[in-house]
DNA sequence: TTCTCGACCAAAATCGTTTTTCGTTCCATT
DNA sequence: AATGGAACGAAAAACGATTTTGGTCGAGAA
C-alpha cells in the first residue's frame, strides 16, 4: 500500500472538500486534481464519503495537536484556559472541513460525522477536565464536581462558537471572550 | 377595521404555521380554518408574510411577558437570573413560531425576521441588564462593565438554548444549568 | 363606505418522463 | 500490486406540461 499516494490524495481533496463541501465536491474532480483515474482512488480508500471522513479527522488531529501546543505554552490553568477557547476558534475558522463537520446540518444523517462529533467533544471534555484538576490541584480553583463543571464550561463556550449574533465586531468577540473567562473564574457575585 | 377579525386570524394562523412552517402553510388553508374568504385576509394583512410577522411578534411579547412575569416573582438577582434562563427555554420550547423564527436558516434572509431577531436579541441585553445592575445596586454583583457583561452572560446562555450536544438527558440539561449559573455567579477560581 | 368572497391572473411549485451526472466497479495493461 | 479508461446502474438534474398558490379584481351585501 502506497501511504504517499495516499496523503496525496487526502491533501488534494481537503482542499477541494473545504470549497465546495461533501456533496458539491465530485470524485472525478478529485481524481484529475491528484493526476489518477478514478478507479485509483478506490484502490486506496474505501468510497467518497470515506475519503472525506479521513480528510476532517486528518483536521480533527491537527485541531487537538494545535490546541494541546497552546496549552503546553502557559504556566498556569487560566492561561490554558484561555489559550484553549482563543486556539480552538482560531482553527476552527481555518479547518473549514471540520468545522462543517461539527456544524453543518446537512451532514447529521452520517454515522462517520456523528462519530467525529462525540469524538471532538470526548477531546474537549478531556481538555477543560485536565486544566481544571490543574487549577484544583494548584489550589487555585475551587470546584467539586470536575465533570459537571467541564460540561458547563464547554457549554457556555458553545455560546461563543454558535453564529447566533450577526453584527459583532472581532474585536468585540475577543472582549466578549475576555469577559466571558473573567467571569467563569471570578463570577460576578462580589467577593 | 375589525380588530376582532385580525385577531381570529392571527390566533388560527398562528397554530397553522407551528405545525407546518411558513412555507408549507398555505393563504387558502388559514381562509379555509378561520371561515372566510382569500381576499378577506388580504383586506386585514398586507401579504402572508405579514400574517407570519403578527404571530412571530405575538409570540415574542407573549415570551417576553412570562420572562418579566417570572423575573418579577423572585427576590433577588441571583434568583432572578435563574428565573430568567429557566422561563426563557420553557417557553422557547413551547412557542414554535418565535423558536423557528429565532433559529431556522430557512427564514434567514427575511427581513421583518432579521427585525425580530435583533428586537428579542436587545430584550434580552435589557432583562440581564436590569438584573446585573439590581445585583450590584445591593451590593451582591461587583460589576464593572454592565454592557459587556451582559453580552458576556447571554453568550454563555446561548450554548444553553444551541443544540450542540446529542445525548444529554433532561435531567442533566437542568443540572447543567445549574451548574453554569453558580459559575457565573461564583467563577471556579477559589474565593 | 366598509367588508366580503368567488373568479381570475401570473408566478411558483409539482409531477412524470427523459437525459445527464456521478459513485463505484470491471477488466485489461503495466 | 497498482493503474486507469470504459462501463454500469442508480441518483440527480433538466425539461415541459400541469397544478397549485399568493395576491388582485370587481360585484354585491351590509
Amino acid at each position: 500500500m502506497n501511504e504517499n499516494k495516499k496523503t496525496i490524495i487526502t491533501n488534494i481533496s481537503q482542499k477541494i472538500f473545504s470549497r465546495y463541501g461533501l456533496i458539491k465536491t465530485t470524485v472525478d474532480e478529485i481524481a484529475k486534481a491528484a493526476r489518477m483515474g478514478k478507479a485509483t482512488l478506490y484502490h486506496y480508500f474505501k468510497s467518497k464519503e470515506d475519503i472525506y471522513r479521513e480528510v476532517v479527522e486528518k483536521e480533527n488531529r491537527f485541531l487537538a495537536q494545535k490546541i494541546n501546543e497552546a496549552i503546553d505554552k502557559e504556566d498556569t490553568p487560566k492561561e490554558k484556559l484561555k489559550a484553549y477557547i482563543t486556539t480552538r476558534m482560531k482553527y476552527l475558522n481555518e479547518l473549514a472541513n471540520i468545522h462543517s463537520a461539527l456544524t453543518e446540518e446537512y451532514l447529521d444523517h452520517y454515522a462517520f460525522i456523528e462519530r467525529i462529533r462525540e469524538k471532538n467533544f470526548q477531546q474537549e471534555i478531556k481538555t477543560i477536565r485536565t486544566i481544571l484538576i490543574d487549577g484544583n490541584n494548584k489550589n487555585l480553583f475551587s470546584i467539586e464536581d470536575i465533570e459537571l463543571t467541564s460540561f458547563a464550561i464547554i457549554s457556555a463556550l458553545k455560546g461563543l462558537e454558535y453564529p447566533w449574533s450577526t453584527e459583532i465586531s472581532l474585536p468585540k468577540i475577543q472582549e466578549n471572550i475576555d469577559k466571558l473567562l473573567d467571569i467563569l473564574f471570578n463570577g460576578i457575585v462580589k467577593r
